[in-house]
DNA sequence: AAATAACCGAGACGGTACGTCCCGTCTTCGC
DNA sequence: GCGAAGACGGGACGTACCGTCTCGGTTATTT
């Protein structure tokens, strides 16, 4: 619906704003503000900030054409402890921090962007690890996915403690014994 | 500050306009209105929403008394199922699921109550876990503790897939396998 | 400029709309909907709904050829009657008035369409009436065919009071009374 | 409801944005502004401009304790040419017009307006002049006081023709012998 | 019969105003 | 003199229309 140019300019908008103000900051007022832009244009195609942004969040990485590639080097401690560092960075990164928070907590209220997330970037996280999993000939590969990425995801996002390169070792050594692969 | 029988009313609003529609539909003048409180009485003793419910979740729990009790049979696998199974029953309770997915949408992006959340919440759970694991012996038991929740909660969080009774008993079985424990 | 065929269309989705609704709620939007013609096609030939509400109007009245025609009996009292009666009818006819109640607000703030309205439709009538009052031989018959059309005017336009027989009777005895004419 | 400063507020904004630009463009918003307002302010009182204009006239003419009073020199030609003369001279006032057309049209789709806008100018003005004639011993007072009222209200209504000082005393003359008075 | 306009529908677009909801502060008034 | 009731300035909501602007399809000539 929306022409191309349009989009562009929103997009942009959004993440210049989430850039500089808490996320739940964000009105679809200021948007349109910034991108020059009717809100009428903004309902047109989006029906509130959390769905513009993670629109934006997709069009970037899709622009950065950024499939999560899972690494295969034959050793799946190597792997997982690559995958895991790569995940806490892109948690931890400034620009993204604040963005994925505001999504994770709008996605407790918002059961079709929930789908979408889930859809769109979750499901190929988890599928892209048990594939991995799966071709190490882990055992129930799918659930062995979710036990390495739960405890990484529940620490930050309840803040618990913070990660060091210790506790990651520790962590890829325990999901692996729980997969009988040690 | 506020007197008891003002708390009282607050408090049993607020629950009440929670149990009947989206928690990010209640307003400190729905509140107000409920409890037949002028607003400037609930801002005196908090300043959101969000503090108001956590104060009711508290109050009720704590009325409960229903400090979390870590089973001890002395036989592990069948205390991580019962806690498991116990967790994801009040999860999935559906007068408290809202809340506690607003809850934690909240403490996204309010520090202050996630601190909250964490001294009065998380952490009692976590440590009477990571306790009972001690008591069997099992090494790094805060780790363990959370590699123990941190799938659950991420399966609840992102509604990804749904839990039953085959599942709980292979991921205990996959986090006693990681402690070295089988 | 636009066709006779878009013309027709637009003349009567412009009716039909304001047989339905106060006239202050018809829009552009809505005419071009119900005449199912793009609101491009009404700017190219109208520039408000007001313009378009008289055009309809006048091409309706020509249609009818109803050009006031003031009767002669001879009798200036039974045709002056005749007259007021036939005023006080169109005025009240309820799919006229609000038409009617609506131009005349309209003439207040827009001057072109006001020299329209009375070029095309005040002007014949008042001089159709002082005419009959001409071939009456009756003094100053622009300022008695004002002073016969006043009052009807004043009555229907503040809605004062309603009309009735006997008024329309003394209406007219007061009127050809004060031109000597009794 | 409001305050009274408030209303004074309203009032004042209103007159003055009056005087500045064509009624009809003329917003609540706009009021508000001036005003140093909230909108909510102005639609906890009035529910239109033309409420605020209508409320902001009368209030006016209260304080000028303007009650239309009707003179009584014992000749009553000479009063009712004063009367005239003064009706022109409001009607055509600059200050004044633009509002006065306004609420006109206003009236015209808005029964509530209507019928306060009857009650507090319309029949105050027409039953001073129906006193007035009363004590001339004319017959039907209430109706040749509408027959002297009628084409002048007419005449500025429709911008059909000009007045002048001849005219008025035509006019005069005419609502006289119509009343059997000459 | 093909080329060339004019006209049209559809509807995206930047805007302005609407009327509403709620925010957090301030004022009033009755107990 | 405290506290409910609620007025207030403010900001954002989501909607309705405004008038302008492409964009493809007809229609009707005009050659």
């Amino acid at each position: 619906m929306a022409r191309e140019r349009t989009r562009t300019k929103v997009h942009a908008a959004a993440l210049s704003l989430a850039g500089e103000r808490p996320v739940a900051a964000i009105t679809m007022e200021g948007i349109a503000a910034r991108a020059g832009v009717s809100k009428q244009t903004l309902y047109r195609s989006w029906s509130s900030t959390g769905e513009i942004l993670f629109d934006a969040l997709l069009a970037r990485s899709l622009d950065e054409n950024g499939r999560v590639t899972v690494p295969n080097s034959g050793d799946l401690a190597v792997d997982l402890t690559a995958l895991a560092t790569g995940m806490i960075d892109e948690l931890a990164d400034p620009t993204q921090e604040r963005l994925l928070r505001a999504l994770t907590a709008e996605l407790q209220s918002d059961d079709a962007l929930a789908a979408q997330f889930r859809a769109a970037l979750l499901e190929p996280q988890l599928s892209g690890i048990s594939e991995r999993l799966r071709q190490a000939s882990v055992p129930a590969p799918e659930d062995v996915a979710e036990l390495f990425v739960g405890p990484i995801f529940h620490r930050w996002l309840l803040r618990s403690r913070s990660f060091d390169a210790e506790w990651v070792a520790a962590h890829v050594e325990r999901v692996l014994r729980s997969a009988g692969a040690r």
